[in-house]
DNA sequence: GTTTAATTAAACAGGT
DNA sequence: CACCTGTTTAATTAAA
């Protein structure tokens, strides 16, 4: 009836819910830019003071320079690829590369700790996420460096042709010979380097540079099946405008390449430049460009998997690689629908890389503020909530929250690791880290809304947070179905599969409670049931998982981290609805964490960090006009849960929430 | 290898 | 009758 088509407006209206546009907000990847730059700078100054304290010739200067500074960026290849193993005292050895690498410095917080006590005082699941950082941004660093040490090459090269005439010739030779060397040692090292990043499923799209063993990995890890149907269709114009934003500008250079450079083989062939973001983006993937150079890899070709087309959306199989050339160079020669494709490609890319610099510059940002205070279990043994912390394991608490450190049993498990290609790390990553939906969403929702990308969660965690959303917490199912096709781009989709699945969710759940209204019934949530049920996986579903693994998984890794800061600061994405003071209550025992908030685990030692808000307040439901009292009933078995006492129903978990205040709406 | 939870599909009952 | 809303059952799958 009317629902139908009220439903079906909507769901082409989501662009135009809301034009807050977190995703500029996002989107100014200008820090991270920024930070890299001025890292670069630093190392800049460093050479410069080489400069200035020798008094040898100007070639012996360079030379001088160049060895050293080319020393320093091994050293710290090195390092990184060694997980951080390298002994510190080299360091101390090379003062210069103290200054060569400020980044690795600050963040490893120098005042101390060696490697090898980090990788002692931090979980696994914390140095991977920590090396991963480190190492986008050692990237740029080393591009930077790179592209420098080239232009000094030159510079050399053209210093020495002048001076050979004095010179003999065979000295020169031998020095610009082992000069070379040092810079092909260096392309070597930055070709390892980008291996390992590859292998962590950092770097995605990695061409062919890595020509054998790497090109399967890659693409099975990124190339997520279902990115496609961001190109379907209309891709790109049908951007919102929000989102594209400023995506605009940067055309086909810096990220075509990014995207796209692998196309290059015959024909096709977007115009790649070098250069470099507009927005100071690094790119961790522009690196390879320079090493994808080198190689051509025969045998393969990055857009040619699995005996079918990788290209967004097309899948069409192809025996082999001449024939998948040929389909290549037919079906998506350069014309507008690939350009368009393209473009699409780059905006994913770009957020990626956004999401990517902004959280490394917020780590820096979070070690630098707490001296890289390990979350050291035992030193500091406070308070120990830990019971439900969701924190992903590794990342420093929240400065607000009282939450002590993690607990270093855990298992290790982080998620970082388990994002990426399932790979070995699969184990627990959910558990533990699964975010916060509505940090995740505040964060992300303007992607969510925009890319076809299914949203990590489940289905009961959506419905909830659907409902929290609004005033009166509660929604009748025409309503859940229009939050979920605006909130999600991928909820515009198969409706029908969807839409049983979230009624299915609704019945099943005890959480979930109907109550008759005048008008009809509307679906409250039952936090306290909600919160019983929670060992929760994070991952709504298989395919969820899959889908954010495969292409954009950057929300959930940010998601973790985000998960432990979520509590204070996101004003974000909580519902208007809790402004609303009569209703209020049931957020609050809400841990937002949604999705994932891993309860169980640890004995709730509720003593020492008594959840700040009681969690008895069940949110009950809210006050649904006339209720019946089906509801009621399940709620409260019988013993009325004990509010005080957290080790009842569950953790405590509920540190502290207080989860946000109201902010804004989503969309 | 077993259990649990999530997803998906589908049948079915009331209502409109 | 068609469609919506709810409830259930069952198969499948991934994670624990």
């Amino acid at each position: 009836m009317m629902v139908e088509s009220a439903s079906e407006t909507i769901r082409s209206a989501p662009s135009g819910q809301n034009g807050v546009g977190s995703l500029s907000g996002q989107a100014d990847g200008g820090g991270a830019g920024a930070a890299g730059t001025a890292a670069g700078g630093a190392g800049r100054d460093a050479a410069a003071g080489a400069d200035s304290n020798g008094e040898m010739s100007p070639a012996e200067l360079l030379h001088f320079q160049q060895q050293q500074a080319l020393q320093v960026a091994r050293q710290f290849l090195l390092q990184q690829a060694s997980g951080l193993s390298s002994p510190g005292n080299n360091d101390s050895k090379q003062s210069a590369s103290a200054v060569q690498v400020p980044v690795s410095v600050a963040m490893m917080s120098p005042q101390m700790l060696t490697p090898q006590q980090m990788q002692q005082i931090l979980s696994p699941p914390q140095l991977q996420a920590l090396l991963q950082q480190q190492q986008a941004l050692m990237l740029q660093q080393l591009q930077e460096y790179y592209k420098k040490q080239q232009e000094q090459l030159h510079l050399q090269l053209l210093t020495q042709q002048q001076a050979g005439k004095q010179q003999p010739k065979e000295a020169l030779g031998n020095k610009q010979l082992a000069f070379q060397q040092q810079l092909l040692q260096m392309q070597q090292l930055q070709q390892q380097h980008l291996l390992n990043l590859q292998r962590q499923g950092l770097v995605s799209l990695q061409p062919s540079q890595a020509s054998g063993p790497l090109q399967t990995l890659p693409q099975a890890a990124v190339c997520p099946s279902d990115l496609p149907q961001l190109w379907k269709g209309e891709s790109a114009p049908g951007q919102p405008a929000e989102d594209s934003v400023k995506q605009e500008g940067l055309d086909l250079t810096g990220t075509a390449a990014t995207a796209t450079s692998f196309a290059a083989p015959p024909k096709v062939s977007p115009p790649l430049s070098h250069h470099p973001l507009p927005n100071g983006q690094p790119t961790v993937l522009t690196s390879r460009r320079d090493s994808s150079s080198h190689e051509e890899t025969p045998g393969s070709h990055p857009l040619y998997g699995h005996g079918e087309c990788k290209w967004p959306g097309c899948e069409t199989l192809c025996e082999d690689l001449g024939q998948f050339i040929k389909h290549l160079n037919t079906e998506h020669a350069l014309d507008d629908r690939s350009t368009a494709q393209c473009r699409v490609q780059m905006q994913v890319v770009q957020q990626l890389e956004i999401q990517l610099a902004k959280e490394s510059e917020r780590l820096q940002a979070m070690m630098a503020h707490l001296h890289m205070r390990p979350s050291e279990p035992k030193p500091f043994s406070q308070p120990v909530t830990v019971s439900a912390d969701p924190f992903p394991d590794g990342l420093v608490h929240p400065p607000t929250s009282a939450a002590a450190p993690v607990t270093p049993l855990r298992p290790p498990g982080l998620g970082s690791a388990s994002l990426h290609s399932g790979g070995p790390a699969r184990r627990r990553s959910s558990d533990k880290f699964c975010s916060p939906i509505s940090s995740e969403l505040a964060q992300n929702h303007e992607f969510y809304k925009n890319a076809d990308v299914r949203p990590p969660f489940t289905y009961a965690s959506l419905i909830r947070q659907a409902i929290l959303e609004t005033p009166d917490r509660q929604l009748t199912l025409n309503e859940i179905y229009n939050w979920f096709t605006r909130m999600f781009a991928y909820f515009r989709r198969n409706t029908a599969t969807w839409k049983n699945a979230v009624r299915h969710n609704l019945s099943l759940h005890k959480c979930f409670v109907r109550v008759e209204n005048v008008k009809g019934a509307v679906w409250t949530v039952d936090e306290r049931e909600y919160q019983k049920r929670r060992p929760p996986k994070m991952t709504g579903s298989p395919t969820l998982v899959k889908n954010m693994i495969s292409g954009l998984s950057y929300g959930a890794l940010n998601a973790s981290y985000q998960a432990a800061l979520a509590e204070s600061s996101f004003p974000l994405l909580n519902s208007p609805g809790m402004l609303n003071p009569g209703s209020a209550s049931s957020l609050l025992p809400l841990s937002h964490d949604d999705v994932g908030a891993p309860v169980e685990p640890l004995p709730s030692n509720g003593s020492s960090s008594p959840p700040r808000l009681s969690p008895p307040q069940y949110s009950h439901q809210v006050q649904v006009k006339e209720e019946p009292a089906e509801a009621e009933e399940d709620r409260r078995p019988g013993p009325p849960l004990g509010p005080p006492n957290p080790s009842t129903v569950g953790p405590p978990e509920d540190r502290d929430l207080e989860e946000e205040l109201p902010g804004e709406e989503l969309s």
